[in-house]
DNA sequence: TCCCTGCATGGTAACGTTTCCGGCCCACAA
DNA sequence: TTGTGGGCCGGAAACGTTACCATGCAGGGA
């Protein structure tokens, strides 16, 4: 119970029991070699002292952190504090420590974060980059001297593997799905179509478009409720009135779905719809929700085995760009199908993702 | 351009400059005294190598990490990642580093949480307990030579400055809100019964019950939709059959919300609904429904803040126990009266917290 | 002329750990 | 008796940075 405001330090855990420094590193490390009476003795020491490593120390000398890191557009995104978490999980199975970085998006605060990152020499990393296309990003990651795996989005050029879900085909399915109940006009709204998922699920929607003969009606100035409400005013009007509305992003389905109501258009009897990404109520709203559902859990348990995968077969050596295996993980989506898209309800589907 | 392996170091960058390396280290560091051809030099010498410092060796000097510490019950969960993204911010604008670990409400990995910043020298943390009334916990954070803030949940005895919304009275004035619909049969469904939070709810429940004559219905086995579902179905037959149902938190009132419609019980005609705790679709829901609002924000920034000052004030001398400030900060939840609850819907409270 | 002050710079000792290396002791074989 | 080898242990040199001190130099006042 001695208390002060210095941590003890090795050394002083090695005098209290009367042994070197090597004797005690060794009894913490679990090293061979040490008698159980001098082990006792360390161990007595230890917890008197109330004696914890100083991890600075230990990767001073030893050159590895044993930590990992995350960097993620947001973390109040469910969608990436879903992913941080299943990191964390394995990470913590591996003896791992998980640092998360935000970045909103913003390419200055994605190099700061690579950086914050390097400085503290994690051993790897997880990023799910702002912009796919950055050049800046690219030289950025290609000087790293650590395994990294992308997230959610690839990098351009495929400078590093990558694990991220099928947004092409899972818009493109859903499309279809939409044209198979027989509507021919079908709008689609996107969220910030910079971002590389946004404008591969746009493509997605396009192309099943274009296959089935159909024009496509791309409304992507969607920021906010009003913009959304407005997009889908202008749809209602006219002979060219849309039936469906297949929306692209969580938020703008939320919108949308709360527009429709609001003008008390029946859902899906006037307009049906389709939204991209599972959310909580989509299964409980009335009428339920539609949906596109990504394999969140999987996405971050498949970069995190990556990760640590790489992260093993380079502990020797260190492992230079050229030689990282320029691996793409594409996983599957699956559209849930619920009442706002003309399926009748299915009672035993009410799933939210979590 | 050069590259390889290793990390280039300030002595190499010393090297490289043609200086000491205590010229490269008030470069690095901004400190005065050096001429700026000088300063020039080791710039040019910095960016040539491409050196990042070496923060585990910095740390070891310095004793300062720069780094404070989250421990939360899980990252997932949209009222923490919200807490989470909130201190990041601030941590970042005074050039900290955040680490969130998570326990899933085990004492087991709270406690390992707290070795883990402690082993890492952490400045100081922010800590939403998992048991409040823990002697471990309180033990445990006694020991701590740095700044603690409990969040959302405050630690017995008061050995920290706690930052929480007042769950009493925002349950309080909830139960009182429907007593004032007319309300006499008013049930309450808790979830996990051990939380402090949920407790605090409970207790302010019966005491606006108590306080208006009325008898207390609390069903606290409620842990998935099935057990949801069967008790109001109890709850809806015989004489004695509900008017209202108060829900203590997040996936009750969802699961709660969901058994009604199934069972196609008029809310709020037959029964109405009152759920502590907003979400995305509160608003958008039909009914819309009626929850006490939690100051999510303001909690994340006030611990913040409070840490932050006592870092400061804490910088020369190391902080006893003692020492530390019983402060405890109450905030104040809000009502935010949607349909469900038998108050006409407005519809300029479509508002989900987001 | 000399000393003192102030700026600019460099050498070097820590910080707390791990790890290489070498030493001790004892049993056993020659 | 002496060599030998293996189990146990400790000294001390790193790891990369900061900060204390020393040094050198220029200019100004006595």
């Amino acid at each position: 119970m001695t208390k002060q405001g210095k941590h003890p330090t090795l050394r002083e855990v090695a005098k209290c029991a009367e042994v070197g420094t090597t004797t005690v590193s060794r009894v913490i490390n679990g090293v061979e070699y040490v008698e159980p009476w001098t082990k006792a003795r360390v161990e007595r020491a230890i917890k008197e002292l109330g004696y914890l490593p100083n991890i600075a120390a230990r990767v001073l000398k030893g050159h590895k952190t044993r930590t990992i890191g995350l960097v993620v557009p947001s973390i109040a995104d469910p969608f990436f504090s879903s992913c941080a978490e299943v990191l964390q999980g394995i990470a913590r199975q591996h003896g791992f420590l998980l640092i998360v970085l935000t970045t909103q998006n913003e390419r200055e605060m994605e190099r700061e974060a690579i950086n914050t990152l390097t400085q503290h020499r994690v051993d790897g990393f997880v990023i799910a980059p702002a912009d796919a296309e950055s050049d800046e990003l690219r030289s950025l990651l290609m000087r790293v001297t650590v395994p990294v795996v992308a997230l959610d989005r690839p990098v351009a050029g495929a400078v590093v593997p990558s694990v991220v879900a099928d947004n092409f085909v899972g818009a493109k399915h859903a499309t279809r799905h939409l044209i198979a109940h027989g509507y021919k006009r079908i709008a689609c709204l996107t969220g910030e179509i910079g971002l590389y998922t946004i404008r591969e699920r746009a493509r997605g929607y396009q192309a099943a478009m274009a296959a089935a003969g159909l024009k496509a009606v791309l409304s992507t100035a969607i920021c906010d409720y009003a913009s959304c409400d407005a997009a889908i005013a202008k749809m209602l009007k006219g002979p060219d009135q849309v039936q469906a509305i297949f929306t692209l992003k969580n938020s703008v389905t939320v919108d949308a779905f709360e527009a429709l109501q609001r003008r008390s258009v029946p859902i899906p009897g006037k307009v049906a719809l389709l939204g991209y990404d599972d959310f909580q109520l989509a299964g409980t709203v009335r009428p339920a929700i539609t949906v596109v559902q990504q394999p969140i859990e999987e996405l971050g348990k498949t970069a995190a085995e990556l990760l640590f995968r790489h992260l093993k077969g380079a502990s020797a050596a260190a492992m230079p760009a050229k030689a990282r295996t320029r691996q793409q993980v594409l996983l599957k989506t699956s559209l849930i199908p619920r009442a706002s898209c003309g399926c009748r309800p299915d009672p035993s589907s009410r799933g939210s993702s979590s």
